[in-house]
DNA sequence: TCAAGATGCGCGTCGGTGTGCCCAAGGAGA
DNA sequence: TCTCCTTGGGCACACCGACGCGCATCTTGA
């Protein structure tokens, strides 16, 4: 199924009103509320809208910090990267957990109020996870970007 | 202001449906549609709620790899910073992009439909950031965890 | 004990949502 | 060229449910 731009633009208005009615959504692209409905419908049951999601504002929770953390295992075999991933799941103040390629390591984003609860975290999670041979930590300082779409897949023209 | 927990288990609802209404979500938290209405809208006043957003699937867009670029600048003056940022912020396909502490650089995250098409990021939007001495890039070859919010912020007792 | 904040119930209004039907545009085939 | 068929859009309508209000009740804390 391909995209013209109207459903672009649904998308679009979507990631950023997702309460937004039929009626509402037909005025900003231009559809009346019944062709939007379809359309919308359609975008869902295809797959390329997976959820409606509230947005918190983490700072008003006081994590104003974040850290991303790069993990190598002392052994790279399946049954350590299964027990890895088994407990990294778990950790609470994990928001991110990529495998890398390159030095086959782990790469971490952890979201903590200050330094201090990050020291915190670091000896109640982190420490604990299995299997780990060093733990490098390296601090965001600011946050330049941060878009849950990239750009681009608005862009497509049609 | 304090959060009760029926206020977190609103937000832990509305991270998951964001379009539940008023008596839905009222059953699940275990309040009057009233009294949930009053709290979702002073959990909005007061800033916690930011937005409600519909998730996309990129998989959907041909989005699957995820790329971690590390990019350290030839100078970090005040001037070079802000030059370095304020074109970053233009790349369609950056998605993240923090400054760090430690080596003084900045790590994004940068998604792509495959390794070719990093390439032509790489080629047109990345290697264009002035005053960039170094790039280094390292895919992702699995992401274990993804959470938009920490599962730590539903935790909380009261 | 009193007051203030929060809850629950009931109600009425308003708006969204979904359906059926018709129309317009475009493509295929004779 | 004409016609049929398909696809997508718009209009109108009716139903159902959400939403917000007022008021009585309950709880909490001073």
């Amino acid at each position: 199924m391909a995209l013209d731009r109207k459903d672009l633009a649904i998308l679009a208005e979507l990631t950023t009103n997702a309460r937004a009615s039929h009626t509402e959504l037909a005025n900003k692209v231009g559809l009346s509320s019944t062709a939007l409905a379809r359309r919308q419908k359609a975008l869902e049951d295809d797959g390329y809208i997976q959820a409606y999601q509230a947005a918190l504002d983490l700072a008003q929770f006081g994590l104003t910090t974040t850290v991303l953390v790069r993990i190598a295992l002392e052994s790279q075999s399946d049954e350590a990267l299964k027990a890895f991933e088994a407990e990294v799941v778990k950790c609470p103040s994990v928001v991110r957990c990529f495998l890398m390629s390159g030095t086959d390591d782990y790469i971490l984003i952890v979201l903590a109020r200050d330094i201090q609860d990050f020291e915190r975290i670091h000896r109640t999670e982190l420490s604990r996870l299995p299997r780990v041979a060093r733990v490098q930590s390296s601090f965001a300082l600011r946050e330049i970007v941060n878009r849950a779409v990239p750009t681009v897949v608005f862009g497509e023209k049609r």
